[in-house]
DNA sequence: GCTAAGTATGAGATCGATTGCTGAGATCGG
DNA sequence: CCGATCTCAGCAATCGATCTCATACTTAGC
C-alpha cells in the first residue's frame, strides 16, 4: 500500500523503470512476455501510476473541468451525471466548476485548466460572456460547448435544435385545439434561451397566431411573474410554453397558488425533459433534449478535436414527451 | 502565456528558483523586499504555480473528491453547489464522483483519491456499504462523511438531527389537528433513512398514534407505491410525512393523478428543504436541513482532522419550513 | 575589531513518471 | 559465416515544483 512508485515495481520485476512505463503506456514496445510479467508484478503489488507525475511529464492530464452556471439546476445535474459516467469510462476525472454566472469565475477556471494541463474542458451553456472569455484564452487547451456559440467556427458545439423543439410543442398544442398560446422565457444571456424565444416568435406568427410573451425575464422568478401576468389578462391564453422545465414548474406552482389548475384551466408545456418532470404535479408535458447523448458527444468531440483538430457542430433532435400538463382547451 | 515555469520567473527576477518558491509558499522566509519584487515579476508574467508539480513534490494535492450516489438528486446537487464554493474559497478543486450506488465505483474513487494525493474526500451519504469500503482503505487520506456512520469513532461526520426533524414534522401536523399520520420511507441503505424511520416509529407510538408506514421501499417509486397504498385504504391517514422531499414530490404527483388533492384531501410533508420545494405544486411544507452549513462544516472538519487528527461529529438542527402542502385535516 | 548568532539566498537531490538515444542480441539474406 | 536490419531494454535528461543543507552576509555583544 505504502508509496508505490514505478521504481519499486521495476525493482520487483527486475527491469528498468522505463520498461515498466512502456509496459503500461506503450504495450507494443515491450516483448509480450516481459510485459505480462511486469503487469502481473504490478497487479500483485497493487500498483497504479501516479496521474500527477504522468500529467507533469506528459504535459497533459486527465482532469476535465465541467463548467456550469448552477449545478442545482436539474438540467446541469443530469448533464453532469452522464458526463461523469462518460468521463470515467475513458479515464478522465471531472472537475466540477460552478460559476454562478460570474465571468470572473469562468476566467479563473480557464486559468486553472491550463495550469493543470487539462486536455479539454466542457462549458455549458455559454452565455455571451463565456464566449468572450473563450476568445481571451487563445486555447491551446480545447473546449467543447454545450450550446450554440456566436462565432461558430473555432469551438466544437453540441446543441439541440431549438426551432424544431418549439415546433414540436406548438404542433402538440395546436393538435389539442389550442390557438392562443403564450410563452415564458428562460435563463439569462443564454444563446439557447434566445433561440427558443426567436423560434416561438417566428413560428407562432407564421401560424397566424399572435405571439404572447408572458414574461421575458431571465431570473428564477420568471414563472411567478408570468403567473401574475396571466391572472391580470382579460383574455389569457389557453396554453403556455415555458422556455424550460424549471420555469414551467414555477409557473404551474404559482398558478396553483391562485387556484388556476393545470391542465384543466390552462395547459402548460416545458422544455428539457427533466426526469423530475415525471414526478411533478401534474406530470409535465415537455420537449425532451437527449441530455445523455449530449454529454457523450461532447466528450467525443473533444477527443476528436484533440486528435486531428477537427471542429464539429452536432445538432441533436428534440422529442415530444406528452405527460399530463396539457389537454384540450377549456370550453 | 507559454510555458511559465518557476525557473523562468526566477531568471526574470534574478533569483534562484527556491527563492521564488519560498516567496509564494513561505513568505516569512524571504526578505519582504525580495518577495515583493518576485511577486511583481510573477504577476507581470502572468505566472501561476503548477498544482501538479506542487502536489507531486509535496505529496498532497488540492483535489477533493466529492462522492455521491446521484448528483441528479437535488439534495446532492445543492450539497455540491455549496461545496464547490467552499472548496474554491480555500483553493481546492472538487472532483465529482458519482457512484450510482455501486460499491465498486466507491472503491475505485478511493483508490484514485490516494493516487492523486487528495488531502481528504467527502462522502455523502454513507450506506452500510460505504462504511465498509472506508474500513478497507485504512486511510492515510482522510474522509469526512455527511451522514451518520455505524462505528462513529474513526471518521468525522456531519448530520442533521433526524429525530428532532421528525418531531418538528409531527408537532406541526398535530398542531394542525392531525392524529392519523402516515409515513413513506426514502433512499436505500442510508443511515439517515433508517434514523428518520426509527424516529417516526418511536415518536408516533409515544404520541399514542398508530404508526402507519405506507411504503418502506427505497427506490424512486416509493412515492407512487405509497399513493397506491393510500388509495386502497379504508381509513387513510389525514397527513403523510415523506422521508425526503423527492419522495414527497412523487407522492403528491401520484396522488394528484388519482384526483387526490394536497393539502385539501391529505396533507403531505417532506424532509430536506430543497429549493425546488418552493416551486412545487403546491409549495412543499418540509423540514429544512441546513445544507449550505453542512458543506462548509464538512470541509472544516476535514481540515481540522488533517491538522491535528481530531475526529469531530457535528449534529445540526433542522428547522420547520411551512409552505402550502399542509393544512387542517378534512372534516 | 572579533567572534557568535542570526538571516537570506543558492545548490542540488527529489517527487514519479516519460522518452529520445544507445547498445546488445536476435534474425536474415546471400 | 558476415554484415545489415530489427527488437528490446537500459540510460539519463526532463517536467515544475519543494526542501534540506550549506554558505555569505548582517547584526550584536563585549
Amino acid at each position: 500500500m505504502a508509496d508505490l512508485s514505478i521504481d519499486i515495481v521495476a525493482k520487483a520485476a527486475g527491469v528498468h523503470r522505463s520498461t515498466v512505463s512502456r509496459a503500461f503506456s506503450r504495450p507494443e514496445a515491450v516483448k509480450s512476455e516481459t510485459r505480462e510479467h511486469i503487469l502481473r508484478v504490478a497487479e500483485g503489488l497493487g500498483y497504479t501510476m501516479s496521474p500527477l507525475a504522468q500529467a507533469l511529464r506528459r504535459k497533459t492530464s486527465t482532469f476535465v473541468p465541467l463548467i456550469v452556471p448552477d449545478i442545482t439546476n436539474p438540467f446541469f445535474a443530469e448533464l453532469a451525471k452522464t458526463m461523469t459516467q462518460a468521463a470515467d469510462e475513458r479515464g478522465y476525472q471531472l472537475l466540477l466548476c460552478v460559476t454562478n454566472g460570474d465571468p470572473a469565475k469562468t476566467d479563473g477556471y480557464f486559468t486553472a485548466m491550463q495550469a493543470m494541463y487539462a486536455p479539454f474542458g466542457i462549458v455549458a451553456p455559454s452565455t455571451k460572456v463565456d464566449t468572450e472569455a473563450l476568445k481571451r484564452f487563445d486555447f491551446g487547451h480545447k473546449v467543447v460547448v454545450i450550446d450554440r456559440v456566436e462565432d461558430d467556427t473555432s469551438v466544437p458545439t453540441v446543441t439541440v435544435d431549438s426551432r424544431r423543439g418549439i415546433m414540436l410543442a406548438l404542433d402538440h398544442l395546436h393538435s389539442l385545439g389550442h390557438t392562443s398560446i403564450g410563452y415564458v422565457s428562460g435563463i439569462a444571456g443564454t444563446h439557447t434561451a434566445q433561440d427558443r424565444m426567436d423560434a416561438y416568435l417566428e413560428l407562432s406568427a407564421e401560424g397566424n397566431g399572435t405571439p404572447l410573451v408572458l414574461d421575458s425575464g431571465s431570473d428564477p422568478d420568471a414563472g411567478a411573474r408570468a403567473a401574475k401576468h396571466y391572472l391580470e389578462m382579460e383574455n389569457p391564453p389557453t396554453a403556455i410554453i415555458a422556455a424550460n422545465d424549471m420555469v414551467a414548474f414555477a409557473l404551474i406552482s404559482a398558478l396553483g397558488q391562485s387556484g388556476i389548475r393545470v391542465p384543466e384551466d390552462v395547459s402548460v408545456m416545458g422544455f428539457d425533459g427533466l426526469a423530475l418532470g415525471a414526478r411533478f404535479n401534474p406530470p409535465l408535458t415537455t420537449v425532451r433534449q437527449p441530455i445523455a447523448d449530449m454529454g457523450n458527444i461532447a466528450i467525443e468531440l473533444a477527443e476528436k478535436q484533440n486528435l486531428n483538430g477537427s471542429v464539429d457542430h452536432v445538432v441533436l433532435e428534440p422529442e415530444l414527451l406528452v405527460r399530463a400538463s396539457t389537454s384540450g382547451p377549456r370550453k
